[in-house]
RNA sequence: GGGCUCGUAGCGAAAUUGGUCAUCGCGCCUCCCUGUCACGGAGGAGACUGCCGGUUCGAGUCCGGUCGGGCCCGCCA
């Protein structure tokens, strides 16, 4: 395959003759020279399409935004004059001296890089994503699943996939989605726990980013029926600081990755990295409820969890007092927690395990597990559920479990406070949510009416 | 599941207490322009104000219903 150049290695290329391939951002049309912006996946690049040159300006001068093209030219320096220091290749341009129109394109059916409603963004997504927004957006998404995998690779993690069908609630509660499977109930997985737990007697420390389902019905702008959940789980541990830490060890990396690799789309969604903390500041959610009563003067002492106005409050606190926009919450009720969850011998009642808090909102659960086949009996039972319903699971405790414990970790979310968009659905390529799948599905409804 | 709120050209918005106000910007079409980079200039097309009904001399504006969107809460990542 003939090699292709990028439009960000042009500047290799200052006084060849060279032929690049994109779509048309813009056009700026001065009669007898047309400016034309072109991107491809790397970047862009002014093209002057001027009618000296007959060939070029027949073919070019008259396109439209989103037209795909292949432009042949040579590439100069601009004039000290025409330099424009406001954009990437701002200094360089390609003189076109013939094009070849692989696909024009329709009128885009909103105002592109302008202010549109979530509404219509989504309505139109598979033009909305071609944006320098969405792009940026998702170019970082893509870094952060690197940087979480390149990580656990270097500390002895072994990548697994996990079954998304799965035969039986997977840890009871929670809302699944049912589904036909031969005429069997089946469910869509709402979490890999029970595969990775299962693993770690296989290869000890595992982890999977795959897409988990919620039957929830909710609609807010942190929520999804359809996430991508970051998993690992590490086996020999002491408890459930040992995973706070490596997720802590593990934030550091994605930021540096990103840092390193996404300043760029950063700049352009005008938003900031978050440092890390050598130690992410923790505290027991009962020692932020006291908090919060001292404080604010409300008393939600009581509760089992934090409300979201109180995980903004803490993110205030935690930035003013601890300079961190990370804060671990841990030692939640055990009442109110999986029949997994490891009761904590020293705070009876309550579990070692912890929840990471970034910019206000709730990115990671995680904690250590039970380990020991008879208290994960014991567990299940108190909870109201049937522990032959999980023979298949308690395999693996029944022959030998280490202690463990992990993790998952939102990234939708992740990915939403770090770009800093308000809605979670423009940080996710295809959001599935009530209302719609790709279609909105009351749309679907009102034609089968019809 | 509960609550709040919004619905005006392709897109984003404006219309004092109901009284020719359906307006503006972008986009689109035609024409002019060799240095723009959100190019500029001249002209033009495009909306029965989501839908149905009601109040009124008069409704984009008020009321009821309906359809659709958004947000918050519960639950969670």
């Amino acid at each position: 395959m003939e090699k292709r150049i990028l439009i960000s290695d042009i500047k290799n290329h200052i006084g060849e003759t060279i032929t690049i391939n994109g779509f048309v951002d813009l056009r700026r049309d001065h009669g007898k020279i047309v400016f034309i912006d072109l991107r491809d996946r790397s970047a862009k690049v002014q093209i002057v399409v001027s009618e000296r040159n007959t060939d070029a300006y027949g073919v070019l001068s008259g396109v439209k935004p989103e037209w795909v093209l292949s432009v042949t030219g040579v590439i100069k320096k601009r004039g000290e004059k025409t330099i424009n220091p406001n954009v990437f290749n701002g200094d360089l341009e390609m003189e076109a001296t013939s094009g070849e129109i692989f696909q024009m394109a329709e009128e885009l059916p909103f105002e592109k890089e302008q202010e549109i409603t979530l509404e219509t963004y989504l309505n139109y997504l598979p033009l909305t994503l071609r944006t320098d927004r969405a792009r940026a957006i998702f170019r970082i998404q893509a870094r952060i699943t690197d940087a979480f995998g390149g990580f656990l690779r270097e500390n002895g993690f072994t990548e697994i996939q996990v079954p998304k069908i799965i035969g039986e609630d997977a840890e009871g509660g929670a809302n699944v989605f049912n589904l036909d499977y031969f005429g069997h109930i089946a469910h869509l997985a709402q979490s890999p726990q029970f595969y990775k737990q299962i693993m770690v007697g296989v290869f000890e420390r595992v982890f999977c980013a795959g897409n988990v389902y919620r039957a929830e019905p909710h609609s807010t702008t942190r929520h999804l029926n359809e996430y991508t959940s970051l998993d690992f789980e590490m086996g020999f541990i002491k408890s459930h600081e040992d995973i706070m830490e490596m997720e802590t060890r593990m934030m550091e990396y994605i930021m540096a990755d990103l840092k390193k690799n996404c300043a760029e789309d950063f700049k352009t969604l005008n938003a900031v990295l978050p440092d890390v903390p050598e130690k992410i500041p923790a505290m027991k959610l009962r020692e932020i409820q006291e908090l919060i009563k001292k404080e604010t003067g409300e008393d939600c002492c009581n509760a089992p969890d934090l409300e979201p106005k109180h995980e903004r409050w803490l993110y205030d606190y935690a930035l003013k007092n601890f300079g961190s926009e990370f804060i671990f919450v841990t030692h939640f009720p055990i009442s109110k927690r999986p029949m997994y969850t490891y009761e904590d011998e020293n705070d009876p009642g309550y579990a070692k395990g912890f929840d990471l808090l970034f910019r206000g909102i709730e990115i990671t659960t995680g904690g250590q597990r039970i380990h020991d086949y008879n208290k994960l009996v014991e567990s299940m039972e108190k909870k109201g559920l049937d522990p032959k319903k999980f023979s298949y699971y308690l395999q693996a405790f029944k022959y030998g479990m280490p202690p463990h414990g992990g993790l998952g970790l939102g990234l939708e979310r992740l990915t939403a406070k770090l770009v800093g968009v308000e809605n979670i659905r423009e940080a996710t390529l295809f959001p599935r949510d009530m209302h719609r799948i790709d279609t909105l599905l009351s749309e679907e409804k009102k034609e089968k009416k019809d």
